[in-house]
RNA sequence: GCCGGAGUGGCGGAACUGGUAGACGCGCCGGAUUCAAAAUCCGGUUCUGGCAACAGAGUGUGGGUUCGAGUCCCACCUCCGGCACCA
């Protein structure tokens, strides 16, 4: 008789149909069950998947049809992050238009995602190009407008040269554009801003509630947020004597070591302070105004060179503050190393307290007093740690804690200072001069100035059709777009031509897949569906996206459309995927990356690597470093060439299969053969089994010893694959114990009606504890093993406690906490016994002859260590 | 510099609560099958010594706690990621 050979390529389209024909994944709110919504970052359509996509949505897959078999009602949706800048790239490179582009892209990228056969409710597909989506966010942004949530002001931004765009702070990478790798240059440009600042106490203090976060992630987000609590207060502009500024002018300045302020030798005013022209000195005027140039001119990279080395930069304006601690005057300089845009542009500088400080103190001769007592050990240079107060009159001897709450109760007593928390977060810049993204929904009126464009109005449509030439954005190029009246006047008005950052689309999407149909942003589906039970996304999105998602929730919240502060309750980043990179070097220096799909890996006869050839012309190649897979390095591995290979199950099992999720996960071309070889004996071993027919009649009171040994590794694997899915996130090791087991089950031979009976309880355990990771091959064994029903609605095996029980169990004997021995014994047996037993063995009374016994240590039913001397 | 995370066979990784280090997979070695090869199946595979039984060593380094440490504590080294003049 011949079995049937394991074809993917043939079942797994044939599976995939037969779900989209019953619409196995379609969420329903009215459904039995718990709900479960889990939920993957949405790509960006970008042309093509890439590993990392399969990685993350296959971890996305596995929990969502996991949790369905455990009867939950599962929300499990996808969609296009639809606008942004390569898309304008593309539209340039390929004179097409960048809406034609993305919508090809995501047409093919969705075929992908089919092929692989995510278990997605299609029918909440987002596409956040689309008006029907980008309506609401402009409807969301005129409320905010008016309750002075979204605000606009000159702003100085990082300019990208090349993308001629405006960047945030988080897309600048050492001075350069995150895309372009441009030198980023500073201008000054009207920008609409989100008062995320006004949540920042709130998005701080969430991140303690967020149990189901990673800590790494919420570390990053209490770093950027960067609170830090202190005080503030104002000092009097005066000339070195200490007589007052006839003009009255005052610098105020945050701290947070208020306790050190008798020990301010100088003070700093940021070079962009509106206060620089006001107070400097006509003789020092010209030194000033150098300074102020060259520190406005110096890029953003020529900035870095000096950061943080000993080298701190700046000029005497002339002018002195008075020290309200001491009643002396202190003079008053403009560095660079302080920065305009936190606290308040000036600081009081305490060189013995601080090291930039005492940098500038040492380059620039100035005084330097120590306010608190560094230990005797101390070799000096400024001390930043706690100890007692020093040259500090009434704060000598106290503490940092108590003199810096002394220090704020005397500042606010005499009315020229307070305490203050000031935050390194800043306010969310949103606008973006890029065509590709959604119309800011404001016009520009002559007598009203920004007004938000009325609901009835929107959406205000970006055109798709449009001839786009380059960096100029056709919305900005046309006049005739941008021409309107005003709503609230009816004068002749223009539109506003930016775009939001498309950072605002991902911010919000995850609600409107609760409610992909609404004709508001949300209906109370969302309330049903929110918070998401598990986010999968990359640990590259742990500051920005991250932050804007929850901040974004809030928003909705505070607007009555959603409940909970929380967007998502647990959060699971995956790891990069990485290859090995293949080069050669040019006689002139130049390194040509070569893929791993084209090289040969050499051996020596221990399976070391000992060299690598290419496939094309046989001859050596460089082997470089595992690195994340990237273009620049030639080492990405396409998924879809994989797919045609050796089918959605095989990449599906290897990517989850060869590290845990939250690690990075190398891609091996064996490993994926591996993971191939697997599956097709798992083929041939059930189609053996069925091939003598369905076995039925199981009964666990008439087993012999093997058969209920095997019966009890089933039920094991099924505890452990349970417990690795559902609470350790750990599907490498869920795997493993498949593999194990089945490696038992390939062992076991027994044709009785017993034996036949176990197999079949083993192999239909096995096939639905793989469902969640290799659907296709699982939906046909399940059939294969006389089932009608499809595989993917079927609960999930129930562990049989009775089964697991032991008639024996392996107890470890050690002498002196060395291993010697190893006895079977019934479980539960005492220490006299385990004793006994023990010391029969041969080489356990070898080395434990001639001596005496001290002590032993009997943890039952595992180890007897006994201690002699 | 600061904040996270990680260092375990030839490789990816396992060991969850202090209790058998190396599960599972890859690679490699040997065997079966084959005219031969691929594929498949069976066996072996941390290192050292030994025919073997077994013994010794062993989880980045150095110390410590413990009957017992990959796991806990102290000091250090290396790598990866994030932030970086934030007063």
């Amino acid at each position: 008789m011949t079995l049937p050979e394991y074809q993917p390529q043939e079942i797994e389209p044939l599976i995939q149909q037969r779900w989209e024909r019953e619409q196995a994944f379609l969420a329903d709110e009215d459904a039995a069950g718990e709900k479960y919504y889990c939920l993957s970052m949405l790509p960006y359509p970008s042309g093509a998947l890439h590993m990392g996509h399969v990685r993350n949505y296959t971890i996305g897959d596995v929990i969502s049809r996991f949790h369905r078999m455990c009867g939950r009602n599962v929300l499990q949706p996808m969609g296009w992050d639809a606008f942004g800048l390569p898309a304008e790239n593309a539209a340039i490179k390929n004179k097409t238009a960048p809406a034609a582009w993305t919508y090809a892209n995501i047409e093919h990228m969705r075929d992908q995602l089919r092929r692989l056969g995510f278990a997605y409710d299609w029918t909440r597909e987002v596409t956040t190009c689309r008006p029907e989506y980008y309506r609401w966010e402009q409807l969301m942004f005129t409320r905010l407008m008016r309750q002075g949530l979204a605000y606009r002001k000159d702003a100085e931004v990082n300019w990208d040269p090349v993308d001629q765009t405006v960047l945030a702070n988080e897309q600048v990478v050492d001075g350069r554009g995150w895309r372009s790798g441009a030198v980023v240059e500073r201008r000054t440009i009207p920008q609409w801003f989100l008062r995320i600042t006004e949540y920042a106490d709130e998005l701080l203090e969430g991140l303690d509630r967020l149990e189901g976060w990673p800590d790494s992630v919420k570390t990053m987000q209490r770093n950027w947020i960067g609170r830090s609590e202190g005080a503030e207060f104002r000092m009097a502009v005066c000339d070195a004597d200490g007589a007052l500024d006839p003009a009255g002018h005052e610098v105020a300045v945050f701290t947070t070591r208020p306790d050190t302020a008798f020990g301010m030798t100088y003070a700093v005013l940021a070079p962009e302070h509106p206060l620089v022209d006001r107070v400097t000195t006509p003789e020092q005027a010209e030194a000033v105004t150098r300074f102020v140039a060259d520190a406005g001119a110096a890029s953003e990279a020529d900035r870095l060179d000096v950061q943080g080395g000993m080298e701190k930069r700046g000029v005497f304006t002339g002018a002195y503050l008075l020290n309200p601690f001491t009643g002396k005057a202190v003079p008053l300089y403009i560095a660079d190393y302080v920065l305009m845009a936190y606290g308040t542009g000036a600081i009081m500088a305490v060189p013995g307290q601080d090291e930039r400080d005492w940098d500038f103190a040492q380059s620039h001769g100035l005084p330097i007093v120590r306010t608190v007592q560094p230990p005797e050990d101390w070799e000096g240079g400024p001390w930043t740690e706690d100890g007692p107060a020093i040259n500090s009159e009434w704060l000598n001897g106290l503490d940092v804690t108590e003199a810096k709450q002394k220090a704020i109760e005397w500042l606010e007593a005499e009315g020229i200072g307070e305490r203050r928390v000031n935050f390194r977060l800043r306010d969310w810049g949103v606008s973006r001069q890029r065509y590709w993204g959604c119309p800011i929904p404001v016009i520009y009126c002559p007598e009203c100035g920004a007004v938000p464009v009325p609901e009835a109005d929107l959406p205000v449509v970006l055109p798709e059709d449009v001839r786009f030439m380059g960096v100029q954005s056709p919305i900005k190029a046309d006049p005739e777009w941008r021409k309107t009246t005003c709503p609230e006047c009816g004068a002749a008005a223009e539109r506003e031509t930016d775009t939001f950052d498309t950072f605002m689309e991902s911010s919000w999407y995850y609600a409107r897949y609760c409610s992909p149909d609404a004709e508001a942003q949300l209906d109370e589906r969302a309330r049903y569906w929110l918070p998401v039970d598990q986010y999968i996304g990359g640990i590259e999105h742990a500051i920005l996206h991250l932050m804007y998602f929850r901040f974004y929730h809030r928003l909705m919240r505070d607007a009555g459309l959603v409940d909970g502060d929380e967007p998502a309750t647990n959060l699971l980043c995956q790891g990069m995927v990485v290859a090995d990179t293949f080069f050669r070097e040019d006689p002139d220096g130049e390194i040509h990356w070569i893929n791993p799909a084209d090289i040969d890996i050499e051996r020596d006869d221990k399976g070391q690597v000992s060299g690598a050839v290419h496939r094309g012309d046989g001859q050596p190649v460089q082997i470089g470093a595992v690195e994340k897979m990237s273009k620049s390095k030639n080492n990405g591995i396409d998924p879809q060439g994989l797919v045609d290979r050796y089918g959605a199950d095989t990449v599906r099992l290897f990517s989850m299969f060869a590290a845990p999720p939250d690690q990075s996960l190398e891609w091996s071309e064996s490993g994926v053969e591996g993971a191939s070889r697997f599956l097709r004996r798992l083929w041939n071993q059930v189609n053996a089994h069925a091939a003598c027919g369905v076995a039925e009649g199981l009964d666990p009171e008439a087993l012999n010893d093997q058969q209920r040994e095997i019966r009890r590794r089933v039920h094991d694997a099924i505890a452990k694959v349970s417990d690795d899915i559902r609470r350790r996130y750990t599907f490498n090791t869920a795997i493993a114990a498949v593999m194990e087991l089945c490696n038992h089950l390939a062992r076991f031979e027994d044709s009785s009606p017993n034996g036949r009976a176990v197999m079949q309880e083993a192999w239909e355990a096995v096939v639905r504890l793989l469902n969640p990771i290799t659907p296709h091959i699982c939906e046909v064994l399940w059939q294969t093993l006389g089932h009608q029903g499809p595989l993917c609605s079927t609960s999930w095996p129930e562990v049989d406690d009775a089964a697991r029980v032991r008639q024996q169990v392996t107890l470890v004997v050690q002498v002196n906490g060395k291993v010697r021995g190893r006895v079977e014994v019934p479980p539960g047996l005492d220490e006299a016994a385990a004793r006994e037993r023990a010391l029969a063995e041969e080489n356990v009374q070898r080395h434990v002859d001639g001596k005496t016994v001290r002590k032993v240590i009997h943890v039952p039913d595992k180890l007897l260590n006994i201690v002699v001397a």
